[in-house]
DNA sequence: TTATCATATGAATATACATTCATATATTTG
DNA sequence: CAAATATATGAATGTATATTCATATGATAA
C-alpha cells in the first residue's frame, strides 16, 4: 500500500455504476465497434433494406452479413419485418443514429 | 442476382462514410466496449485519479490497468499529468461522458 | 410437390485482444 | 549512489469473435 488516495478513491467508488449497467453499457458499445456493423447501420439511415441488399452494398456474404445483423437485433439496435421471402431491417430507434452522432463529434474533433 | 433494390442501394451507397470514417469510428466505440475500461472511465468522472488509485478501485493488477489507459489514452479518452512518482488520469474532454450518456439512455429504455 | 429464392444458423478457423508475468523506466528518498 | 515507489511495456497465453462453409428453414412460384 502505497500513497495514499482513499478521499478520492471513496468518491469514485460512490459513482461507480453496478456491474449489470457496466456490463451493458460495454456490451452495447462492442456492438457499435465493429466495421461491418456499422456500415450495416450507416446503410440503414435511409431506411429499411434486405439482407441481401446490404451484402451486395457491403460487397460481402451473405452469411456474413446475417450474422452481424443477428447481433445487432440482439442489441436492440435494428428491428425487421418479414416481407415475402425478405426479411427488411431497419434502425430500431432514433439512439442509434445519436451514438452514432456523438462518435462523429468525437473523432472528428481530433485536430 | 436475386430480386432488384437498385434505388434503395443507390441512396444508401451515397450516404455511406469513407472507410477512415467507419474505421475511426468503430475503433472509438470499440475503446468503450470494454467493462473494465468502462469502469475506469467512470472512475474518473468525478476527477483525477493516479493508475495505482484506479487498479485498487477495481482490484486489478497495476499493469492490467497500465495496458488499458494506454489504449483509452491512444483513443484521446483520457489524458494524464504528472505528479511526481505518479501520472494523474483523467478524461480528455466532456464527449466522454455525453458518448456514456448517450448509451445509457439506450439501455435504460429496454423495458 | 418440386424447384428456387432469401435468410438463418451451427461448426470450424483464423484473428484480435485482455490479462498476466517479468522486467524496464522514471522519480524520489536516504 | 543505492533503494524504494509508481508506472510502462514486451512477450506469452487464453479467450472472444468475425468470417467462411455447409446446410437448414421458410416462403413463393411453377
Amino acid at each position: 500500500m502505497a500513497h495514499n488516495h482513499d478521499e478520492k478513491l471513496k468518491i469514485a467508488a460512490a459513482n461507480m455504476p453496478n456491474d449489470r449497467v457496466l456490463f451493458e453499457l460495454s456490451d452495447l458499445f462492442k456492438v457499435f465497434g465493429d466495421t461491418t456493423r456499422m456500415k450495416i447501420l450507416f446503410s440503414l439511415f435511409e431506411g429499411e433494406l434486405c439482407v441481401c441488399a446490404i451484402a451486395e452494398l457491403l460487397k460481402m456474404e451473405q452469411s456474413a452479413v446475417s450474422h452481424q445483423l443477428k447481433i445487432l437485433k440482439n442489441a436492440n439496435l435494428v428491428s425487421f419485418r418479414r416481407e415475402g421471402k425478405t426479411n427488411c431491417y431497419f434502425l430500431a430507434d432514433e439512439h442509434v443514429k445519436s451514438i452514432i452522432a456523438q462518435g462523429l463529434v468525437h473523432i472528428e474533433e481530433e485536430i
